[in-house]
DNA sequence: TTTAGGG
DNA sequence: CCCTAAA
């Protein structure tokens, strides 16, 4: 008789046992790879259970009611088996058949689909069957190639303490998508023209783990406020920035997103300052100096301590009084006041603590005149702290304008020039970056930062659409 | 090629 | 840190 469903050749196949199929899972491996659907061939293995293991169900009773006898030739279901698999050539089937059927023992995961077959063990670490390191002269040809802007630096030597201590930084190996060392030079012709950038995006070896430090971070967070959330390329290979050798743009995403999770957008905390790297590297030859660091886990920095306010804070402060009153955000702003990444609130409260007479006459204090800076030299702290009449409104153009200003009219005089907003505003850069340029962005009202805040509290959303500066 | 997202 | 889908 001719069958056509599926279901005519299951029972017939269910009927004749003499006919082994392997208890494969899928016969129509697919795209969806999910087993969402059902195996055709999976009621078979409930055939096969018998009464003893009634209790057990699905592939594991089968497992356990498949005799080695039951194993089909090997050629007969390689065809059907979609994986690869291989007999254990060891085991003699004679053997088998005598033994009495052995206590079931504890499947590893590549032994789940049968006792009889051994899938290839699934490598757990995938680096141990790659090759070995290489000598750093075989691979220097491209994949350790120093930055562009190495020649800035003093090469890294163990005694630079860059690396870590006690792990080669030719610990390099290939991929297995690598064929080998011809396959660099060959490569190589692919980037006609553009030359191969040093800094990839992918690994194209297995680098161990490579701590990070706070001075890569620094960098990181600074390359966000320069380039953008998810500007990683553009982070990785800035030319100020210097992260370690083998440093790819997915290491910064994945640096950023543990050291400002996307789910506390408002929160922006700054990494705890994880100390010199020396110090690491002895805390992982000493198990005991490792239990000695506290913030090993501990990535983020609570939101709790206050940093007290210096001499230098307070005359900043003074200063900034007499030239916006009560303005405590234009105190934050203004390029020429040197707080600690002070937000208006703690300006405000630092005021209120220290005047707090004059801090209550505020509503009697006529808000009015736009400030000029021309007070900001005049000034030496000789006269008695008096408000300075507050403009009505000012925004941050105004404060791009008159950063215009200063360039040109006050030149040479000493002034901060407009980067030092920038190292203020965000208390990230320093005075080295020179070529940065404020927008819109980073200038705005309402921001209120809080005492651990690195940045403003700005979404992710915002940081990636607008970045906080721009190049010239 | 580069990034987002999940592992 | 790795892998991969997706842009």
């Amino acid at each position: 008789m001719a069958m056509h469903s599926f279901d005519d050749i299951f029972d017939d196949i269910s009927s004749r046992s003499s006919l082994r199929i392997p208890p494969l899972q899928d016969l129509f491996p697919g795209p969806s790879t999910t087993s969402a659907r059902l195996s055709p061939l999976e009621p078979i293995a409930r055939v096969n259970i018998g009464s003893e293991t009634n209790k057990l169900t699905g592939r594991r009773a089968a497992l356990a009611q498949a005799k080695p006898l039951d194993a089909p030739e090997t050629d007969e279901w390689e065809t059907l088996a979609p994986v690869k698999l291989t007999l254990r050539p060891e085991v003699p089937k004679i053997h088998q058949l005598q033994e009495p059927p052995r206590k079931k023992q504890k499947l590893y995961d590549h032994e789940q689909i049968a006792d009889f077959v051994q899938l290839p063990k699934p490598q757990t670490k995938a680096r141990e069957n790659k090759p070995r390191p290489f000598q750093p002269v075989a691979v220097l040809n491209e994949l350790l190639e120093p930055p562009p802007s190495a020649a800035l630096f003093p090469p890294i030597t163990p005694s630079a303490g860059q690396e870590e201590q006690g792990r080669s930084p030719f610990r390099s190996r290939f991929s297995k998508t690598s064929k080998g060392e011809g396959e660099s030079s060959t490569r190589r012709k692919r980037t006609k023209g553009r030359s191969a950038s040093p800094t990839t995006t992918k690994r194209t070896y297995n680098r161990g783990r490579t701590k990070w430090t706070e001075e890569e971070t620094d960098q990181l967070v600074k390359g966000v406020a320069i380039y953008g959330v998810g500007r990683w390329k553009n982070i990785l290979e800035h030319p100020e920035f210097h992260f370690k050798q083998g440093r790819t743009s997915m290491d910064l995403k994945d640096r950023f997103r543990v050291c400002f999770p996307p789910d506390a957008p408002h929160k922006w905390v700054r990494p705890i300052p994880v100390g010199p790297e020396t110090d690491d590297a002895k805390s992982a030859s000493s198990p005991a100096a490792k239990k000695g660091s506290p913030h090993k886990d501990a990535n983020i920095l609570s939101r709790s301590r206050k940093r007290h306010w210096s001499e230098e804070e307070d005359a900043e402060l003074d200063k900034g009084f007499r030239l916006y009153g009560y303005q405590w955000n234009l105190m934050v702003k203004d390029p020429n006041l040197r707080f600690d990444r002070r937000s208006g609130g703690q300006i405000r409260d630092r005021f209120r603590l220290r005047f707090p007479e004059l801090y209550n006459q505020q509503d009697s204090a006529p808000q009015q005149k736009k400030p000029h800076d021309k007070n900001l030299n005049s000034n030496k702290n000789q006269q008695p702290l008096q408000a300075k009449p507050a403009m009505t409104s000012r925004r941050s153009s105004d404060f791009k304008e008159q950063a215009r200003n200063d360039e040109g009219d006050l030149e040479g005089e000493g002034r901060a020039p407009l980067k030092t907003a920038l190292s203020f505003t965000t208390g990230l850069l320093n005075a080295e970056d020179e070529h940065y340029k404020l927008s819109n962005s980073i200038l705005r009202d309402d921001w209120d930062w809080d005492d651990n805040l690195t940045l403003a509290p700005v979404a992710w959303e915002d940081m990636a659409n607008k970045p906080m500066f721009q190049f010239d």
